[in-house]
DNA sequence: TTCACAATGTGAAATTAATAACAAAAAAGC
DNA sequence: GCTTTTTTGTTATTAATTTCACATTGTGAA
């Protein structure tokens, strides 16, 4: 397998959620127009998506709910698993930790970090808070791979700096302030925002017809 | 101007956002490479987007600061301005609400709602919280057109239902669950889950290399 | 058996998005 | 005043992504 298209990546690990709740369901098979319906994309979308990693279903039976989920996390999952911290424990981060929680996943949030010392030094459904002083020091000792950015935006330039110099290899950054990394530390940036602001551009536009 | 690009419409989001930053900065004027580096992208793309709202800037001094936030204004926001709800006051429903508060923005954050009866009733950073069997009344007497859901997954089905039926005309959907809308309501969805596989999936990659 | 159906798998076409290339013109330097 | 530089605006090109169209085939029914 060659490339994966960025947003193959992104519906794989949506296929796969939606898959382990079939599994639960006790569904051993599924078609693709069903995975189709459930993530509103085309039948011909996740097909294809399927056949790029080379996974190939039983005709008139559709596809093995397990084997895929598992071939899924062969591809998207890295054998070892991969820790991650939160840097920012406001809400969003709070937000974060909540949704992971009991979610079995090879990715685990290990620590997180504040500035407020009436965090630091707490836990929260058991991830320990630090320091942001302590931060280079953490992240190497757990083998921090990834860093999720839920600090407020005046701190995003600062804290990714900091983050990039204790070792951090990917960042998932929320606040609204673009920041700059190497290119060896991948970026992913996501703005609630700009997300809310093109809903209402698009209901406009309906409105408008 | 026809059919902008959903991208172009995120970035426009985004400029703006930048804009206003120099705007406060005194900056009256700003070229289309310092944009492009601001967003980390190409001052061609940005050069692009402005000329698909047909916005033209001066040769060799680059663009007025303040006339083209106006005209992102135009572009993107309704005249009227866009009354908004959130649907979940758990720590995202907050963090979105104080992302907002103080954000001088045609978008408003008019009301919240929540089952949690400790909730109901109390404001937060000036927005009120209903329980969520008033939500068709209070939507119709508040003219809520859009709606953010922060609700734990379990509950994003019926939440969206209650939200159509009360008339909602577009849903931002930040439960990793996905849900269906008929087509008069626009729906974004946005998985924080996928966005961390995905970072993770990269950093895997390029560790590999 | 044979037919019709329902599904997968995939090459080709269409669409959408990003980049390259370059003409034009204003400003600055000489 | 002429040349160089810088920056915009736009066309053309390339790349990425999605959709179409259809061949293929296992399954059930007539």
């Amino acid at each position: 397998m060659k490339h994966l298209p960025h947003k193959t990546i992104e519906r794989l690990s949506q296929y796969r959620r939606a898959l382990l709740i079939c599994l639960e369901k006790g569904q051993t098979h599924i078609y693709s127009h069903e995975i189709a319906t459930i993530q509103h994309i085309t039948a011909v979308q996740v097909r294809r998506d399927l056949m790029l990693i080379g996974y190939t279903g039983t005709l008139r039976k559709g596809y093995n709910v397990k084997e895929l989920i598992e071939l899924i996390g062969e591809i998207i999952d890295s054998s070892e698993g991969i820790n991650v911290a939160i840097i920012g424990m406001g809400n969003l981060g709070r937000a974060l930790i909540n949704y992971f929680t009991g979610k079995r996943s090879h990715l685990k949030i290990v620590a997180s970090f504040d500035i407020n010392p009436d965090k630091i030094g707490n836990t929260m459904s058991g991830v320990p808070c630090f320091g942001t002083d302590e931060m280079s020091k953490v992240i190497a000792e757990k083998d921090i791979k990834v860093g999720i950015m839920t600090v407020p935006a005046e701190f995003a330039s600062q804290t990714t700096d900091l983050l990039v110099k204790a070792g951090i290899r990917g960042i998932l950054n929320y606040t609204p302030k673009p920041v700059n990394v190497p290119k060896n530390v991948y970026l992913e940036e996501y703005d609630m925002i700009t997300s809310l602001e093109k809903v209402a551009f698009y209901v406009k536009l309906q409105e408008m017809e």
